[in-house]
DNA sequence: GTTATAATAGTAACGATTACTGTTTTTAAT
DNA sequence: ATTAAAAACAGTAATCGTTACTATTATAAC
């Protein structure tokens, strides 16, 4: 892969390090903007892919339809809130020993796992 | 909720009874089409989102963008093959201790998990 | 500076899914 | 059996996230 030096790729690996939560193609692309008002959507969907395809950021695919880019790429678990959409960070360690167990029964070759968790986040569960 | 029933939702619940894959939309009217060959693929979606959500059939995102339909609502993994894009059942049991586990350390309120495996199935891994 | 090619902006196309609309089925009450 | 209310339908249009295309611009090695 010969990749060549992009100020709009710098821009949105910039723009993902700053977020803790895990914007949307659409999210990265309204923020980038305002440093780069011309870039196109193509290329940030082209950027987010190929960074995620060599490994310097995450592509998170959380059952809702739309991807979700983490600057984090250190395995972690993330929860989805069903009403807010939100998607959050968890800090319980991933284990691997799950992919143990299923290898043991299994034929073919088990590379790698998604796990995620839903339900209703704190703020959107009612206070009293 | 007030359902009439139908004929094209039958044959639809019984096209997935039939089958151990996970066929997708598309699929599901492929086939149902055999036995109603004017059947539109707008009340095939419509049924299949209605069977999901009345808990009869389980949706599943295993990340490759198309929905697949799953007759068997036990809780069970799934290994989806990267290279020929099979989902398949695994037999290793659920557990939800990963749950407990999260929860302790989580604010929300946690109502379910989603796990799949990847990687290559037997079919996939080159004979020699 | 020249040159090769990666990357871009802008736009068109795509595929999965949902929404709309007028018609037909189902169901329950008469 | 007839009727009436609503659910479901077929057919089609629209939506949405994403990818593909194309002509132009930026990068980097020589």
């Amino acid at each position: 892969m010969n990749l060549k030096h992009s100020k709009q790729r710098d821009s949105i690996k910039e723009f993902l390090a700053t977020r803790k939560d895990h914007p949307t193609a659409d999210v990265v692309y309204m923020n980038v903007r305002q440093s780069f008002p011309n870039i196109s959507l193509g290329t940030v969907y082209r950027n987010l892919t190929l960074l995620a395809d060599i490994g310097e950021i995450a592509r998170l695919r959380v059952g809702d339809g739309v991807d979700h880019f983490d600057y984090d790429t250190n395995p972690h678990y993330h929860f989805v809130c069903s009403e807010c959409g939100d998607v959050t960070d968890l800090n319980t360690p991933v284990t691997n020993q799950i992919i143990k167990d299923v290898q043991e029964t299994f034929e073919g070759e088990i590379k790698g796992q998604v796990t995620y968790f839903y339900g209703r986040c704190s703020n959107c569960i009612p206070k009293n």
